[in-house]
DNA sequence: CGTGGGGTTGACTCAAGTCAATTTGGGTGG
DNA sequence: CCACCCAAATTGACTTGAGTCAACCCCACG
């Protein structure tokens, strides 16, 4: 069912929106993004995926992808043919069951960024998505105060709904403020309680380990 | 599995945030909408669902309702016993691949709210949710141009990303201009082609007949 | 009949977008 | 190895769309 590792250099896309679904991917290492180029030409990101997560799952519905997936960096891929996965599921119902999770999970995380696009400002989806970040570097056994961003300003602008300047200047304002460094792509949490505080007071809930 | 139709009045909970789960519902009449109660005590909408619609996916994941679900009128609601469709989808593989493709259009249409809310300016989300409803209502034979909003608008406000100001403004500029006529909750959709020229100037791709 | 929740409208404010100028830094080819 | 080049990032000045606050209307319902 698993077929063997492949291996993306930085750039390579896993898929492309259109093409015909067959499989669900597990990121082994490195790190995708997921996307929709609109009819306009600009590209809506709808999610960064790292180790262990499993990306493809919206094409089960239509047979097609809806987006394309593209390695931020080189990256290892595990393919997992989905009606291998769904026929092996119908003799192991834990596998079953955690299938069911993992689609119900991805449903829970929209959930989560619906929340941050329609009533967080700036600051707290900054805050927002630099402490999810952290807490899933630290599930893997990664830093959680300090790493590198994959991807550009534009990118994390585009899933959180704001434009690449805001993002830079909220960078900006957040180090003048003492929360974090930033020099590029490098990050470091210096104050992750003051930054749960940006967070906090407008109340919104983020899930554990959950991408958001 | 399927049990039988309970019935919800108007304002009646379906299910609370917290409880366990059990269940998905199929809307057999009626109109629910699904919401969660933010730390700060505000309401974030995050779905309204009519006849034929399949509500509290988002629990499988983990095994506990993480929003509201809301009669917004006197509804029916069919009760489908999840561990027992489970069960049955193991013997009847189409039956797996439905429930496969329910679960993973709940995803894309999330995708699609994510988009809205990310990238759309509040006249083209109001166009792209009354093109929405009017989809839904004409795929079950009701008229596609005039009908009821059965929620509030501060619901469709904090669905949108919007303050409730901004949605009865936006109504009123789209009566002005003809492109609907509003009295109350009583929409009546006077030039679709120009509300769709409302949504298609920023470029927003409306699945058909999905909610978005 | 009141009363209150839902809705509309206006005046004002401000967060984020836009446009533009500059700097930085990584990658490539000579 | 260096110089150049281009994409990415930063920063500033200005604009604007939507939020905020407030007054008011209008039914529906007790």
């Amino acid at each position: 069912m698993v077929s063997a590792k492949q291996t993306f250099k930085r750039g390579a896309y896993l898929y492309r929106a259109g093409e015909h679904f067959q499989s669900i991917y597990a990121v082994r290492t490195g790190f995708f993004k997921t996307a929709t180029l609109l009819d306009d030409g600009r590209e809506q990101v709808t999610g960064f995926h790292m180790m262990g997560e499993i990306i493809g799952m919206d094409a089960i519905s239509t047979d097609i992808h809806p987006c394309d997936a593209i390695a931020l960096e080189d990256s290892e891929i595990c393919e997992i043919h989905f009606s291998q996965l769904e026929q092996l599921s119908r003799d192991i119902p834990t596998l079953q069951r955690h299938l069911h999770r993992i689609l119900s999970r991805e449903i829970v995380r929209d959930h989560g960024i619906m929340l941050l696009l329609g009533s967080m400002k700036a600051e707290e989806r900054l805050a927002a998505f630099l402490l999810n970040l952290s807490q899933r570097f630290a599930a893997r056994g990664y830093s959680s105060s300090s790493f590198n961003l994959r991807m550009t300003r534009e990118e994390i602008g585009s899933y959180l709904g704001l434009k690449l300047e805001t993002v830079s200047r909220t960078f900006s304002k957040f180090q003048k403020d003492g929360l974090i460094s930033v020099q590029n792509r490098s990050i470091e949490l210096q104050d992750m309680v003051a930054l749960k505080r940006v967070l906090g007071q407008q109340g919104c809930a983020t899930g554990k380990n959950d991408r958001i």
